[in-house]
DNA sequence: CGGGATCCGTCGCGATACTG
DNA sequence: CAGTATCGCGACGGATCCCG
């Protein structure tokens, strides 16, 4: 709206992609959107450990329907994050795990576990404290 | 609402043998709800490069109405993450900015903006690949 | 066992209008 | 400028049934 008052380009004043991210940041809520829906995190974090099947990684995601678990690994899928495979078995096994984009997200995905494990104590104290006052 | 014909409470009493999670994931949802929604990361990622006005953040995330800037930035206070300053002048000036608890999270965010900078085409051409099999 | 299809309630979220 | 209030739709997500 208000980026047409001068020719130059105000990239001069961004040093970090952060601060005012590419594209308005429409290009990353496409990927956001997938990597920060309700499941995918969880989802990605259990499989760092190694492929599972459908039902084990069901058992590991306490509040997840299987339709959404299903869902969610579609997407994954799709964005070549998790890959699928399929074995002609009596009784029929599937096995999810991390393809090699999937694992290069696994340092993010831990450290946000870690941060969410060492802060969620004060993040509660915060909520009591904001809805006290 | 279900749980009527046993005593025994069962959402306290799975010890899930989990490989990689440091919890079996009810508290890191609580938390993970309010980082992952739909705009916390980017609004975090823009006040990581300092305090801004409501109106500047505004222009910062072209996607997000006035009403969703309000609830996350209400829900990231609530939080602890971000701190609201409110200045009774004419006129009205409102700052916000990361707190203590905020600026721990700016690695985080800032290293999923990375991946996902690094990682936006790789995922397009994933989702290339699946709709066209 | 894995998961697609369907029904359906909830509410996230945007658009709009109004206040201080 | 910085919000709050209200309405309404469409997506999200759970429950259920059913098939390979």
């Amino acid at each position: 709206m208000y980026a047409k008052h001068t020719a130059d380009p105000d990239q001069a004043t961004t040093p970090h992609p952060c601060e005012s991210w590419p594209d308005d940041g429409r290009s990353f809520r496409e990927t956001l959107d997938r990597i920060g829906d309700k499941w995918s995190v969880l989802v990605i974090g259990i499989l760092s450990g190694g492929p599972l099947r459908f039902c084990a990684l069901h058992r590991r995601v306490p509040g997840v329907s299987q339709r959404m678990l299903t869902l969610t690994l579609r997407h994954l899928e799709r964005d070549g994050v998790v890959s699928r495979a399929v074995y002609a078995e009596v009784p029929p096994r599937v096995e999810y795990q991390l393809t090699p984009l999937g694992e290069s997200l696994r340092a993010i995905v831990h450290a946000l576990a870690q941060w969410v494990t060492d802060h969620h104590g004060e993040i509660e104290s915060a909520r009591d404290r904001y809805d006290a006052g």
